[in-house]
DNA sequence: TATACTAAAGTCATCAGATGACCTGTTAAT
DNA sequence: ATTAACAGGTCATCTGATGACTTTAGTATA
């Protein structure tokens, strides 16, 4: 036999999906204050426990914001409001980084292609600026950050908020999980930073010349020898 | 001037954040049962109140379980654990859609090159089986099932948990933003299910064949061609 | 009047006790 | 042996109290 699965309602879910459904229905706007903890749990006629177990919820799905001591707010919903558990990152195992490296190749090599196509001349120098303080760098630290402020460059020239948002958050887990790998390379092959900065350059190139195609694939041969090295020394490093 | 914002440390904070320690290092396992509530505020010293908060805290970052009346437990941490918000989806504004779509597409053409390289045979006959649902199905419903399923057994096959997961997140998002409209859609053109099986087909014998460029190509075709449909559906609509 | 300090009100954060709902395993009854 | 009643443990919720924090208004002072 095939039972309906019963499921016992809680109540700061209702609580939780009522306050939604009145920023869905346009009763509450960004930046809108909600009624204070006390007057909800009147309104809704439930403890005030259910009323913070909402709002925690909310809090937690980047809906509102609580401020103590000034009262609770509904929060502008961009599409970059998305966030990925990051620490969840610290716990990965080896294939889980590799899913994620190759994760990461996907997503970048589709913003490039958008990229390409929509960038803005601000945009452009936006990338360019961030190439030319890599070519810059002596010091392995600021090249490092050179190389993420490029790759996040050309996300934003994607104009897409939530390709964005999803890069950012995934850049944030490599970097979170390979923090001393990465570092540990840099440091081994001083070549290494100089190769990197000229694939850059021919990528930022085509760009430039509003070349999706040849974007893409630079930048796939880029990644995918990024991804190889990287795995080489995770393997050592963490096995 | 730019001071340092201070941040007032909360307390639930502190706790979300030792009791994410202990899983990190080891001393929690997935599966394992937390202590309760109460011992919890007595072996930190704060209130249960604190307590909870801090777990509800993880349980939305997915990293524990509640059950009422039998304890809290240590989730299992696949990278399929990755949940976002979904239900932010209804608050979408136009563009948002477009950026979901183009991330949708990025993400599945990028899915089905490392299916057309990794499936097993086991994956293959999956993928066959939505197809042959497609193709028998006179009913929309039933197709529009068999489409879903099409391309998440792609997903699937490309063994890459993070992801599949990001897939089945986005596409949530696509199906709660519009469910309406492609409801509409598949009910205004009865031609269009079965282009949409040809289209399909050709994919699933590019995957067969682990051609994995070929596959991309047709695929993208296939997803803007829908995307394009979608869009001028959705404007109508909704605007 | 203008400024600085103070007080009060509103609100979130946290605590602690009490009660209800729910699950599991044990015991008792048939 | 099977079933029903029970007990213990635990989460869910309510409630009153207290602390911390922010904003605002009022008051005192120069």
């Amino acid at each position: 036999m095939n039972y309906r699965r019963i499921k016992p309602r809680k109540i700061y879910e209702e609580v939780a999906e009522a306050i939604m459904d009145m920023i869905k229905a346009g009763d509450l706007k960004p930046g809108d204050k909600l009624d204070s903890v006390q007057q909800l749990a009147e309104n809704f006629q439930v403890g005030r426990s259910a009323v913070r177990e909402a709002l925690s919820a909310l809090r937690a799905m980047g809906l509102v914001e609580m401020h103590q001591g000034e009262g609770t707010y509904v929060r502008e919903f961009n599409s970059n409001m998305l966030k990925l558990p990051v620490q969840i990152a610290v716990l990965m195992k080896k294939d889980d980084v590799k899913n994620l490296l190759e994760v990461r190749r996907i997503l970048e090599v589709g913003a490039v292609e958008a990229a390409a196509s929509r960038r803005t001349a601000e945009q452009l120098s936006e990338i360019k600026e961030a190439l030319e303080k890599m070519k810059n760098a002596n010091d392995e630290e600021l090249g490092e950050e050179a190389d993420f402020r490029f790759h996040m460059a050309i996300a934003r020239a994607s104009q897409n908020d939530l390709l964005i948002s999803l890069m950012n958050n995934v850049s944030e887990m490599m970097f979170t999980t390979m923090r001393e790998t990465r570092r540990l390379w840099l440091y081994s092959e001083k070549s290494t930073l100089g190769r990197l900065t000229l694939e850059h350059a021919s990528i930022y190139e085509a760009i430039v010349q509003r070349d999706g195609a040849r974007a893409q694939k630079l930048l796939l041969q880029h990644l995918q020898s990024v991804e190889d090295v990287l795995m080489e020394y995770f393997q050592e490093i963490e096995m």
